[in-house]
RNA sequence: GGGGACGUGGCGCAAUUGGUUAGCGCACCGGAUUGUCGAUCCGGUGGUUGCGGGUUCGAGCCCCGUCGUCCCCGCCA
C-alpha cells in the first residue's frame, strides 16, 4: 500500500463509489459480528465506516481485523461501495457509503487509552449521548490523545484558519510580519518577568517579553512603517481561568496614522476573523468613552449585549430623611441604580433582601443594597416608608418604571465603589435571569482612558504603559490632580464584556516622553537605566505611530464559542502554571545551575572568603539594605561566628531531632508599659541605608512587608 | 498572598452520615454473534479509598499535617 496516495476519510462521497481507495488513521470504534466486522476509521478529516467481510477479504485480513482495538493506527485498502438501503447512517458525513476492505495493515497497536477518545455522540446524534466528563488534568497529561478528539482537533484547525485570515488581511494592507526577540531585557514596570539566566554573563539575565512593545516601536523608528506579528508573550502572574503564563497576541503597529486608522483596520480585521467562525458582527463598532462605560455599566470592558444601564439618582435624595442616604450624600457620595424590567416575579422579597442585600452585594464590596418592587403602580420595599412621596415619584419617573419592575440601588461615599459593585451586580442579575441573549455579539471601542491612575504611595502609574500619548501636553508633571485628569490616546476593543485587545497612539516626542517619566516619579538616572536604549532611538527622527494587540487565545475561543482558552491552545498550562504533560517546570541538576552561576558548588574556583562575601551580598540583596564598607567587616565577623556556632551545634547534636524553636511559642512583650520610639526612627535614620525611595516612602523587600 | 471545595479500580461516580467481604456505569480481558454504527448477549480481571500521622473496639467517612486539582478574590503597566 502506498500511503502517500491515501484519501482522507471524510472526503469520500457517492462519486467515489466503485473506486479503490487507500485510507489510514485510527480505529475509532469496532463492532465484531463474528464474520462480518465493522470499524469506524478516524483521521484528521473525520470518520468513515470500513467493513470486513469474509466473502470479500481473505482470511488473514479478517483475522487481523478481529485483533483490532481502539486507537490502533491502521492502513486499509478497499472498494468504496454504496451502503445497502436501510443501513445508512445519517449522523455520519460519509454515512451513505462505506469501504469494503481488501487489505489491512496495523501500523501501530495501542494500549487502551486512559480516556475515551471517540466522540460517539457526534455519530449517534442522539440527545442522550454525552461524552464522558474527563478531568482536565488528565486531558492535559495526555494532551496528544485529547488532540485526537474531533472537537479539539477542529479547534486547532479553526485557529489555523483564523491565523491565515489575519495574515492575508494584514498582508493586503501592507503590513510586514517581523519577529522580535524572545530573549530580551527585563522591563521593570508591569507584570513580573520570566527570567532566563545567561551562562556567558554570570549573574545576568534575559527576560522573556511580556509583549513586543518596545521592539515594535523601534521597528517604527526603523522605518518599517507597518508591522505585525503573531507574537508569544510571557507574564509570570498568578493564573485565572482565561489566563496563561504564555499567550499569543496579534501585535501590530503603524506609522503616520491616527486612531481612526486603527479603528477602521481592526474593525475590518475583527469582522473577517469572526466570519471564519460564521459569525457576522454588527458594524460599525460603536465607541464609548471610559468615563461613560464606568458611569453606565461599572466596567471598562462593558458587556453591551443587554441593558441594565446605570441610572444616577443622587440628586433625587439631596434632602432625604433616610439616614443612610443622607449620611452618604453628606460625604459627597452617590446613589446609582438599575431597573430590572418586569422581573419582580423572579426576584422575591426574600431573594432581594436575604440573598442580594445581605450576601451577594456585600461580597461585591458594597455595604448594602436598596431594592424596590413596582406593585400596583407603587414602589414597595422594606424601607419605602422612609422616603417622601416626591422622592418615590421622582424615582418612578427617572427609571420609567412599569408594573413588575425591580429597582436595585447602591449608595456609597465612594463613586468607584458604587460603580464597581453595581457593575458586578448588573452582570450577576443578567446571568441569573438569563437576560444575556445567546449568539449575540456586541463589539465596542472603549476610548479616552485616564492616562494615569493613583498609586498607594501617593504618586501615579501609567494605566496603559508609559509610552502612551496623552490627549494634551500642557500638564504639570508634578501636579497629581492635573495628572489624574489627563486622558490618554489609548483604546480597547471589547466584546461581550471581554477585552479582546488594546493599544494606543504612542509618544514620539522626546520632551513629552521625558515629562511623562518625571510624572511617574522616575529620575533622569532611573529612566536612562531602564529605558535608555529605547529613548535614544527617539533622538533620531521617530515617526508618529501607534498600534494595538489582540489577545488571540481569547479571540479564537470567542469565535469558536468556547468558554476556556485552554480549548484552543495545543499544550496549555494548568492553573499553577505547570504543564501536566511534561511536568514543567522541573528542578535541574546542580551542575546545570552552577554552569549558570546560580549555584556555587564550592569547588576550587572559589575560596572560603569568597563564599562569605557572596553570602553577605546575598543577604544584603534579599533584605534590600545596603551594607557599607565600614559595616562589612563586622557583618563578615558575625556571619563567620554564626557559621561556627552552627558547625558546633551540628557536631554536638548527636542523633537529636532538630527543633524549630527552643522556647514554646507564646506572645512576647517588651517589658514596661510606656511606648518607646526607637531613637533612630525618631531621627529619621532608621531606613537611611535603604537603596531606593519613591514618593517619600522607602522601598523594602516584600518579605519585610 | 487570602478564602472555599474536592481527591474512592483506567475513566466518571456511589457507599443510608463511624459499623459485614467498598458498590454501579463505561473501559479492559475471554467467549458467542454475517448489517452494526453508544451494537448486543454470556462470563471475568481489576481498589492498601492521594500521602503521613492521630482519635476509636472499629475510619472511605472524624481531627491534624502534607501533596495535588478546581473555584472566588488579590495580582495581571
Amino acid at each position: 500500500m502506498n500511503l502517500s496516495q491515501r484519501r482522507f476519510c471524510n472526503t469520500l462521497t457517492k462519486a467515489d463509489v466503485g473506486n479503490k481507495v487507500i485510507l489510514a488513521g485510527w480505529v475509532d470504534a469496532f463492532r465484531d459480528h463474528g464474520g462480518l466486522l465493522f470499524i469506524h476509521l478516524r483521521d484528521r478529516s473525520g470518520l468513515v465506516q470500513v467493513v470486513f467481510n469474509p466473502e470479500q477479504a481473505d482470511a488473514a485480513t479478517c483475522r487481523t481485523a478481529e485483533s483490532l482495538r481502539s486507537e490502533f493506527c491502521v492502513a486499509v485498502s478497499g472498494m468504496v461501495i454504496d451502503r445497502t438501503p436501510g443501513t445508512e447512517n445519517p449522523h455520519l458525513d460519509t454515512g451513505t457509503i462505506e469501504v469494503m476492505a481488501q487489505t489491512l495493515k496495523v501500523l501501530a497497536d495501542s494500549a487502551p487509552p486512559p480516556f475515551q477518545i471517540s466522540e460517539k455522540e457526534m455519530v449517534a446524534g442522539s440527545v442522550t449521548a454525552t461524552r464522558e466528563d474527563v478531568s482536565e488534568e488528565l486531558r492535559l497529561q495526555y494532551r496528544y490523545l485529547d488532540l485526537r478528539r474531533p472537537s479539539i482537533r477542529n479547534n486547532m484547525i479553526a485557529r489555523h484558519k483564523i491565523y491565515q485570515c489575519a495574515r492575508r488581511f494584514l498582508d493586503e494592507r501592507d503590513f510586514v510580519e517581523v519577529e522580535t526577540p524572545m530573549l530580551t531585557m527585563s522591563t521593570p514596570e508591569g507584570a513580573r518577568d520570566y527570567l532566563v539566566p545567561s551562562r556567558v554573563h554570570p549573574h545576568n539575565f534575559y527576560a522573556l517579553p511580556q509583549s513586543p512593545q518596545l521592539f515594535k516601536q523601534l521597528l517604527m523608528v526603523g522605518g518599517l512603517e507597518r508591522y505585525f506579528q503573531i507574537a508569544r508573550c510571557f507574564r509570570d502572574e498568578d493564573l485565572r481561568p482565561n489566563r496563561q503564563p504564555e499567550f499569543t497576541q496579534i501585535d501590530l503597529e503603524a506609522s503616520f496614522i491616527d486612531e481612526e486608522f486603527i479603528y477602521e483596520l481592526v474593525e475590518e480585521l475583527t469582522v473577517r476573523l469572526f466570519a471564519v467562525g460564521g459569525i457576522e458582527l454588527p458594524r460599525p463598532f460603536p465607541r464609548i468613552t471610559y468615563d461613560e462605560a464606568i458611569d453606565t455599566t461599572g466596567s471598562d470592558k462593558p458587556d453591551l449585549r443587554f441593558g441594565l444601564r446605570f441610572v444616577d439618582v443622587t440628586d433625587i435624595f439631596s434632602d432625604t430623611q433616610y439616614t443612610i442616604f443622607r449620611q452618604i450624600l453628606k460625604r459627597n457620595g452617590c446613589i446609582k441604580g438599575i431597573n430590572v424590567k418586569g422581573q419582580s416575579e423572579k426576584l422575591s422579597k426574600n431573594v432581594l433582601q436575604n440573598e442580594y442585600a445581605k450576601t451577594i452585594v456585600p461580597s461585591f464590596g458594597a455595604k448594602g443594597m436598596t431594592w424596590m418592587r413596582v406593585e400596583n403602580g407603587t414602589l414597595e420595599s422594606n424601607i419605602v416608608q422612609f422616603f417622601s412621596d416626591t422622592e418615590l415619584e421622582n424615582l418612578k419617573t427617572r427609571f420609567a418604571v412599569e408594573e413588575g419592575d425591580v429597582l436595585l440601588l447602591i449608595a456609597d461615599a465612594s463613586y468607584d465603589l458604587v460603580t464597581s459593585a453595581l457593575g458586578q451586580l448588573r452582570l450577576h442579575i443578567a446571568n441569573r435571569l438569563g437576560l444575556i441573549p445567546k449568539n449575540s455579539w456586541a463589539p465596542a471601542w472603549v476610548t479616552s482612558f485616564p492616562l494615569f491612575e493613583a498609586t498607594d504611595e501617593g504618586g501615579v502609574s501609567s494605566k496603559h504603559h508609559p509610552f502612551t500619548a496623552p490627549d494634551r501636553t500642557d500638564f504639570d508633571p508634578h501636579n497629581i490632580n492635573d495628572l489624574l485628569a489627563l486622558k490618554s490616546r489609548a483604546y480597547d476593543l471589547v466584546m461581550n464584556g471581554e477585552e479582546l485587545g488594546g493599544g494606543s497612539i504612542r509618544i514620539n516626542d522626546r520632551t513629552l516622553q521625558r515629562k511623562i517619566f518625571t510624572a511617574l516619579g522616575l529620575t533622569e538616572e532611573e529612566t536612562r537605566e531602564k529605558f535608555g536604549f529605547f529613548l535614544r532611538a527617539f533622538d533620531f527622527g521617530a515617526p508618529p505611530h501607534g498600534g494595538l494587540a489582540l489577545g488571540m487565545d481569547r479571540l479564537v475561543a470567542m469565535i469558536l464559542q468556547l468558554p476556556s482558552i485552554r480549548e484552543v491552545i495545543a499544550f496549555p498550562k494548568n492553573r499553577s502554571a505547570s504543564c501536566p504533560l511534561t511536568g514543567a517546570p522541573t528542578p535541574v541538576a546542580d551542575k546545570q545551575l552552577a554552569e549558570l552561576s546560580l549555584l556555587n558548588l564550592g569547588n576550587q574556583s572559589r575560596g572560603a572568603a569568597a563564599q562569605i562575601t557572596d553570602s553577605i551580598s546575598t543577604l544584603s540583596w534579599l533584605a534590600r539594605i545596603a551594607v557599607n564598607s565600614t559595616e562589612r567587616p563586622l557583618i563578615e565577623k558575625a556571619v563567620a561566628e554564626a557559621d561556627a556556632l552552627a558547625d558546633f551545634a551540628a557536631a554536638n547534636a548527636g542523633s537529636e531531632e532538630p527543633m524549630r524553636t527552643v522556647a514554646p511559642p507564646a506572645g512576647q512583650r517588651r517589658p514596661g508599659d510606656t511606648a518607646i520610639a526607637n531613637s533612630a526612627a525618631a531621627a529619621g535614620e532608621l531606613l537611611k541605608l535603604a537603596p531606593a525611595t519613591k514618593g517619600g516612602y522607602y522601598k523594602v523587600a516584600a518579605v519585610m512587608e
